[in-house]
RNA sequence: GGGUCGUUAACUCAGAGGUAGAGUGCUUCCUUGACGCGGAAGAAGCCACAAGUUCGAAUCUUGUACGACCCA
């Protein structure tokens, strides 16, 4: 054993965390027990971007998972939490991209192989570097089976799902409109565009009808597409431009004659209620126009840029020089009626910003009517759950009203698109294995599509492609389905969603049990962190100044389920402060188990401060493991705290030093030594999912303690050790003590001032309480020198102070000291606040619904307060009597 | 336009039918044999507003205002 005085008085983690990191890992305490008998408990970590940093978001959402691993790992489970690293396609791609552009290189120059080669390169310089700082964070995945969905098995089970779609019909190809990146230069799905409002204007064009005086005015936001424009709608019941319908316009700039039809699409009331129709560069038109078959026409290249078919004057034109080079020929023909100011919201690339354009464009697709179908009831039905559970519906809303999903993107990194296109005969060849020869026409000329596929694409099979999915592993027979999935709520659509489909359809079961949804890290202003606020907060910088436990701690009491959470430098320094609590406490118990040896808790030897920790102890287990089981991790987190620092550190400790430091009785100290060795070891125990490293340190120096804390048992509250009548009589032991040191503090007792107190009390029971071990404590902590404890007291001595307490007067008489109009005036306000309490009281009381309908146990409380109240009321006129009677 | 969340002490947030809680900050005191990153005591709130349900509402319902976010 240890001696706790070589402890250093001020906790430090850097001299701790990465020793017992490197411990755990060494003896494998991440590993799965492999006890198949037990159930298993299984996490698959969401997967970082593999060049990316850890930002506090990553530190909440991978500290909650290990709270969780910790805990169920501790409690018997055979635990599994998998992590792993994800490719980023977009966001990887353009990183390597602008590298190479410092060096004045394109991806062009190198070639998509040697480009990829590059990419690789970063991966293997970077793609360490998150998964180091997840270890400094103290999570404890099992590294053995870390993963990357860009590695053998990952790609080998996109591979298996992309044909298997295929093979189904439910992946095709096709021209269609999708949202196009000119800056990323590749498709996005719908998902990857965020919408921001924007000031704009709305202008209105004057399109003449063909063989007619007449006009049709269009309301636009984006002029320019009006040179790709193949019709103008109105609505059906419009009776403004019903005679219109079925006539043609002559579009202005172009001369293209395009006809006015109707669709309920429309809305009458915007604008002029008649609208310009661009199928290929709007998505709304675009379904106009296959319901009218209209043409489609593209006048923009992929860099945003007009192309020829926008005519000879705008061809090259950047869209917004295009946009004010068409209103000026507008203009100029009195074609452009007006242009008032206007608000909508326009379209970004999630990853650039970059406003996106929708085109139309040969991409493939996942059909998801099939897909959503089961994903929504597994949902609806319970095998899946949201904590918190509003989310349920946020996943059911945009589920069912699922668009068909964009897999491919025009980019090199990624698992490329395993279809091949015959040279010879066109035939396309979809294929688990790379084919050599067209099965149609057998030539050898085969192309394989260009495309990669959606990042999302191989993350939706995260959960089983890292378990060895598409065989039949162990690892997928034990621990598919995983038990809970921790994610953010920002990717709910992104990832829950296709995870939740893509694991029904391919391998029967639902991916994940449950899913807990936490909010997002915001600074202390409430502004999300971003790179271009400059806002973020390095989680590095607070484990190098704080520790990861403190970072980890003043998070998650931070957290209440799916909310949002403030980012505070405050709250980490009192976690910190926490942390230095615990630290001392421990160096307290350790100084003092000199001589200890372990000794059954003989209820016989227990004292009443020793029942009453036992008893809260047991509570706070049972409240804990509760709160855990909800995923209320901030508010079990705080009960650890408070029950650490109030009662174990500010009451226990205080309560055991006299009997640590009274030789007279050695057996006392033998019974105190173990209650706190036994207090500490449960409380540790309790707070290490929360803080793994120093209660691991602590641990370590204890006696009795195992290879690690990691692996002890989680507690097991008795209910056999409540003993509600030693914690009430305790907390009335605590009442008197506070109130004496209510009036030391009013009073300016100085605390090396022994008083003299006498308690009263008609209630045998009390006097006993006070003349036995209640009476010991408050002489040691309210410092007591001279405590009479009676049943009665014939006139209450005048020149003294008075504390009413329910059950209890207190006097603590003050010759000379005491002021005695200062006392009646505060006996007097005692006095008013009781009233006020007992008018509430009593008005329910004599209120005859409140006594036919409130539970009796309320009625009850009610009355037991209406009587205490009396009593203190009584006393109070008792003492003012004495004051005033001089 | 639809939806979700929030509005509680000066600040940051808990609490979810039975007389309001914490941390920080503030005031006063304390070099008591773990801790001043500490201890003791205290001041501080018509729980956004309105109506309803209820014996009883900060808590449930509906609406309003303001703020944040998501979807269209």
């Amino acid at each position: 054993m240890s001696s706790g005085g070589n402890l250093a008085s001020v906790y430090d983690p850097a001299h701790v965390e990465n020793r017992w990191y490197e411990y755990w890992k060494q003896h494998d305490c991440f590993l799965p027990s492999g006890d198949t008998n037990r159930p298993h408990y299984s996490i698959v970590m969401p997967p970082p971007n593999v060049t990316g940093q850890l930002h506090l978001g990553h530190a909440l959402d991978n500290t909650i998972q290990d709270i969780l691993t910790r805990w169920r790992r501790m409690q018997g489970y055979n635990t599994l939490w998998l992590p792993g690293t994800d490719h980023a396609g977009i966001a990887t791609q353009a990183r390597v991209e602008e590298s190479l552009a410092t060096e004045g290189i394109s991806k062009y120059d190198l070639g998509r192989e040697k480009f990829l080669d590059k990419v690789w390169e970063w991966k293997s310089l970077y793609g360490d570097r998150i998964t180091q700082q997840l270890s400094l964070l103290g999570s404890s995945c099992d590294w053995s089976r870390e993963r990357f969905t860009m590695d053998e098995g990952c790609s080998r089970a996109v591979r298996e799902v992309f044909v298997r779609l295929y093979e189904k019909g439910l992946i095709y190809r096709g021209d269609y409109i999708i949202n196009w990146c000119p800056r990323c230069h590749t498709a996005i799905s719908d998902i990857e565009v965020e919408h921001a409002d924007s000031d704009g204007h709305l202008w209105h064009l004057k399109y003449p009808v063909q063989d007619s005086d007449e006009f049709v005015v269009v309301a636009t936001t984006r002029p320019e597409t009006m040179l790709g424009d193949t019709g103008v709608a109105v609505h059906p019941d419009d009776e403004r431009y019903g005679h219109l319908v079925g006539k043609n316009v002559v579009l202005p700039l172009v001369g293209r004659i395009i006809p006015i039809f109707a669709d309920h699409y429309v809305d009458r009331e915007f604008g002029t209620g008649a609208v310009k129709v661009t199928p290929a560069h709007d998505p709304n038109d675009f379904e106009m126009g296959l319901r009218h078959d209209l043409e489609i026409i593209s006048v923009m290249r992929p860099d945003a840029h007009m192309n020829e078919n926008a005519g000879p004057a705008y061809a090259g034109l950047d869209r917004y020089d295009a946009r004010r080079q068409v209103l000026k020929d507008l203009e100029a023909g009195g074609s452009l009626l007006q242009a008032e100011d206007h608000q909508h919201a326009l379209g970004h690339c999630q990853r650039c910003d970059t406003v996106v354009e929708p085109m139309v464009s040969l991409q493939w697709f996942v059909k998801m009517q099939p897909l959503a179908e089961p994903a929504i009831e597994k949902v609806v039905n319970g095998e899946i759950q949201f904590v918190p559970e509003r989310f349920t519906r946020i996943y059911t809303n945009w589920m069912e009203n699922i668009r068909d999903w964009c897999i491919s993107r025009q980019l090199w990194w990624g698992h490329r698109i395993p279809v091949w296109y015959c040279q010879d005969c066109g035939e396309t060849i979809c294929s688990r294995e790379d084919p050599t020869v067209c099965p149609s026409c057998a030539g050898s000329e085969l192309k394989q599509d260009e495309d990669v596929l959606d990042t999302w694409f191989s993350s939706a099979l995260w959960p089983f492609s890292t378990l060895g999915w598409p065989e039949d592993t162990d690892d997928m027979r034990t621990f598919y389905p995983t038990s809970v999935l921790v994610t953010g709520r920002d990717i709910i659509f992104f990832w829950v969603a296709r995870m939740i489909f893509s694991g029904i359809e391919h391998t029967g079961q639902v991916p994940f049990r449950e899913v807990n949804i936490h909010g997002l890290i915001l600074d202390a202003q409430g502004r999300k962190m971003s790179k271009s606020l400059g806002n973020g907060v390095d989680p590095l910088e607070v484990i190098g100044k704080y520790g990861a436990d403190t970072l980890r701690f003043s998070m998650v009491t931070g957290v209440t389920p799916g909310n949002d959470i403030r980012f505070q430098w405050d709250k980490v320094e009192n976690t910190r402060n926490f942390a230095n609590k615990i630290w001392n406490a421990a160096r307290f118990v350790l100084m003092n188990l000199e001589g200890y040896q372990a000794a059954d808790m003989n209820p016989e030897e227990m004292t009443l401060a020793d029942r009453w920790i036992l008893g809260r102890l047991q509570q706070k287990i049972t409240e804990i493991t509760g709160l855990l089981e909800a995923y209320e991790l901030g508010e079990a987190a705080r009960r650890v705290y408070d029950f650490i620092w109030d009662e174990f550190c500010d009451w226990y400790i205080e309560l055991s030093k006299p009997r640590l430091f009274n030789p007279a009785n050695p057996r006392d100290r033998v019974v105190v030594q173990n209650m706190l060795n036994t207090v500490l070891m449960d409380i540790l125990k309790m707070l290490h999912p929360f803080m793994p490293f120093i209660t691991e340190e602590i641990y370590q120096y204890l006696p009795g303690h195992g290879p690690t804390i990691m692996l002890e048992s989680w507690p097991q509250a008795d209910p056999e050790r409540v003993e509600t009548n030693a914690i009430d009589k305790m907390q009335m032991v605590m009442a008197v003590i506070r109130a004496i040191r209510n009036i030391r503090a009013e009073f300016n007792l100085s605390h090396g001032t022994a008083i003299k107190v006498i308690l009263v009390s008609p209630d045998p029971d009390m006097t006993g309480l006070f003349q036995g071990n209640g009476g010991a404590y408050v002489r040691d902590l309210a410092r007591v020198g001279d405590l009479t404890v009676t049943e009665k007291i014939g006139v209450p001595p005048r020149q003294a102070v008075s504390s009413l307490l329910s059950f209890a007067e207190i006097y603590v008489p003050l010759e000379g000291i005491i002021d005695i109009d200062k006392e009646v005036g505060r006996l007097e306000k005692e006095l008013k606040t009781i009233d006020q309490d007992m008018a509430k009281t009593e008005a329910k009381l004599n209120n005859e619904a409140f006594l036919a309908k409130a539970p009796p146990e309320v009625i009850a409380k009610e009355r037991s307060r209406a009587e205490e109240a009396a009593m203190r009321r009584e006393g109070l006129l008792q003492r003012l009597q004495i004051f005033k009677a001089k």
